[in-house]
DNA sequence: TGGAATATAGGTAGTACTGCCCATCTGCGG
DNA sequence: CCGCAGATGGGCAGTACTACCTATATTCCA
């Protein structure tokens, strides 16, 4: 197995010394850059050959979100791995969009770390598992609301929220159903009333995002 | 710290017996029952006074998100923790819905079951960090269409697709934006045009699915 | 058995988006 | 300087959903 160049960056010399420490822990991983903002890691990426980047999101000059965006851009295929210490959520769900392999919190940095860099030389990404509770939060929320849902409608009017929420229209669901267009509009206001949804596309709305 | 009670469920008495084991190691953690199947843990939770849930997915008679729907029907409230063998995405994105707290692959049981039952026991949910991958997955998959998008529409064309996908009316983007309403419409028009969208919808549609 | 809930179907009016036409103004590049 | 793309605006016909009526048949429960 050939050694495996990785970049780190972050701006405070201490922490930057102790990752560099952990990450050569790993026998055929070596540090080959070490930048102490975002626009020393971009600069980095672009002159060395680097296999794994490694960036803190805090950093002056260019937070790691912005790096990564513009690191993404100039090699696509690179696994890049962020480091943050709290666990905000708009910061993860960034780093979602973005499409990085990785997110670690600072708190588990030794062990996660290592984990991380791993499973993106697999080609697999890897995320804190402290990260993923409001992943399953999100999911978790809606369950009352549908609890409401399904004891407030009908069975008939429930199939056709289901068909709404498939983005069917009245006299697609009419025609499915062998009834009448005006039925399955009968049934839509009713469904409108019991959930007090008022205005256009305001059932459209409610179905997709309720998807039972 | 009083003691914790664990109820474990899977068909194979072997793995049954190590699981117990794996648990016990954890001081205050005692196994109070041990199901042999998805209907056994069922009972298991009814009759007796359950801390923690854990089950196996392939089990007879019941599987595990079979018996997880029902105890959690049963009891809203139970902390659940999922074992599973593959990293199927269809059994993950279930559990996901059923709102279990935890999902562990059996190959990382040992450690992973500490660090799951630990994260459940403090409110919080733990997921294996080889399932996070598809979820990342996910996101990346959807690139290439953005892309597309950007790169075919104009900057006003977007904003308003943005805005579309919040649902806002025609009217309420042209007071938003302080323009005509023509002047929304028309640029609805030259998008779904663009995008070679046609019907009723198929602008709000596209519009929710893209969410940049 | 009588009433409530439900599914069925029709009428009518208003509103909003689609789809196609048009014109004007601005800015940018050949 | 001319042409083109883009943003701005308007008109008009068609279609679909909302919102409010009414009415009948069936089913189920008190």
């Amino acid at each position: 197995m050939s050694t495996v160049n990785i970049l780190i960056a972050d701006d405070h010399p201490i922490f930057l010394k102790g990752l560099k420490e952990v990450v050569e822990a790993g026998h055929h991983l070596q540090v080959i850059y070490q930048a102490a903002n975002g626009q020393d890691a971009i600069q980095g990426v672009a002159t060395k050959l680097v296999d794994v980047v490694i960036l803190d999101i805090d950093m002056p000059v260019k937070n790691g979100l912005q790096a990564a965006v513009e690191i993404l851009q100039l090699k696509p295929e690179m696994p890049v791995i962020l480091l943050t210490m709290h666990k905000a959520k708009d910061a993860f769900l960034k780093a979602l969009d973005i499409g990085v392999m990785g997110y670690v919190l600072k708190e588990n940095a030794v062990v996660d770390v290592m984990y991380a860099i791993e499973a993106v030389l697999r080609g697999h990404s890897y995320i804190s598992p402290e990260m993923t509770s409001f992943l399953l939060a999100q999911k978790r929320s809606r369950q009352p609301v549908m609890d409401n849902v399904t004891t407030l409608l009908t069975s008939s009017e429930i199939k056709i929220l289901k068909m709404v929420g498939e983005y069917k229209s009245t006299k697609e669901i009419a025609d499915e159903l062998y009834i009448s267009e005006k039925t399955v509009s009968n049934h839509r206001m009713n469904i409108t009333k019991k959930l007090q949804l008022t205005g256009k596309n305001s059932l459209l709305r409610f179905a997709i995002e309720w998807k039972q």
